[in-house]
DNA sequence: ACAAACTCCTTCGAATTCGAACTACCTTCG
DNA sequence: CGAAGGTAGTTCGAATTCGAAGGAGTTTGT
């Protein structure tokens, strides 16, 4: 008999596949209970929040949050109602572009970033920041924009995919 | 006047946070619709497969498991729920511990999972490995490595989070 | 040996997510 | 102009996620 199917390893420089995942995760996972915690913010919603804050002068369309958080369109309708129904954002029809939103900090949406934020620097910091030395930092940074470039550069062209909701194993072969 | 709530702005060293997580989003993203398209499987149920795939004649328990994705222990119940279905996995009562559940890989999910492989390979390779030259990818490994003990030997002694569902906003000041 | 404390996993309800379909608006191009 | 095709957001239903609570088995301390 032949071996029992043999293991289809990943090629050994995928370490970073993994690694990548992981560390990004654990992150999240770390940043979350605090957000909860002190503004009780999800993490969409805070990033949300922290979008809009950047610059409160230029407002943010509905796309152009959902393309920066990598989120789906519909889903941050969905959490932009709820920011909304909370009274911290304010949607603004766009003047320019009868179909488009703005979504713009509402005061009480600015406090909330206030109240959390040094909580959430602190924790990315403790999580993120302290386990590299200044030149790792800086480094890790650079790689990783530079694969953010690359990816962002070939997400043109993509075929449709099935929607979820088979079972799964069922895809062609 | 007072300027209108100056932007608490992240301090400048915060951009490998943002630069984590939207990389590690974007190659989730490129990866979930060869994933969906070739397995019907969604990243974690791939996930699950691949790591009961690495030695099938270790099996995983539900919580070795619910770790290494960083994943919510019933979050997996649900998942590993899903594939046991499918018939791509098995549940086996722990031997030495009368509570543990031990996942292995069904002949079916082998299949699928030596199906779905090789596409899984190469659009990762596409969208991350082939970012970054061989330097680079070594570096970021170590890098990413680095940031994962750091986090992992810093959970511990968490304390609990307010569940979910209150109005966004109302945390404690 | 027994109880308290802990761990493993599942069940449950509620929140969040996504894709597909849809409405409305904008932009081309004939 | 008027239709075709594209873009911006929302709605909808189904799938997935999580945390809290619970049932069992295990370990520890006395």
């Amino acid at each position: 008999m032949s071996e029992p199917t043999v293991p289809p390893a990943l090629p050994p420089e995928f370490g970073v596949y993994f690694a990548l995942l992981e560390v990004s995760a654990l992150v999240q996972r770390g940043v979350q209970g605090q957000l909860r915690e002190h503004g009780n913010l999800s993490f969409v919603q805070f990033q949300i929040l922290a979008i809009c804050g950047e610059d409160r002068s230029s407002p943010r369309s509905m796309t152009e949050l959902a393309d920066r958080l990598v989120h789906s369109r519909s889903g941050l309708t969905y959490q932009v109602d709820q920011l909304e129904k909370a009274g911290l954002v304010t949607r603004v029809p766009s003047v320019h572009d009868e179909r488009g939103v703005n979504v713009t900090l509402a005061p009480a949406g600015a406090a909330v970033l206030e109240r959390v934020l040094p909580g959430h620097v602190e924790v990315v910091r403790e999580v993120l920041v302290d386990s590299l030395d200044d030149a790792d930092r800086v480094e890790l940074t650079r790689l990783l924009g530079q694969v953010a470039d690359h990816v962002r550069s070939r997400s043109r062209s993509r075929s449709p995919r099935p929607s979820r909701g088979a079972t799964p194993g069922d895809g062609q072969a």
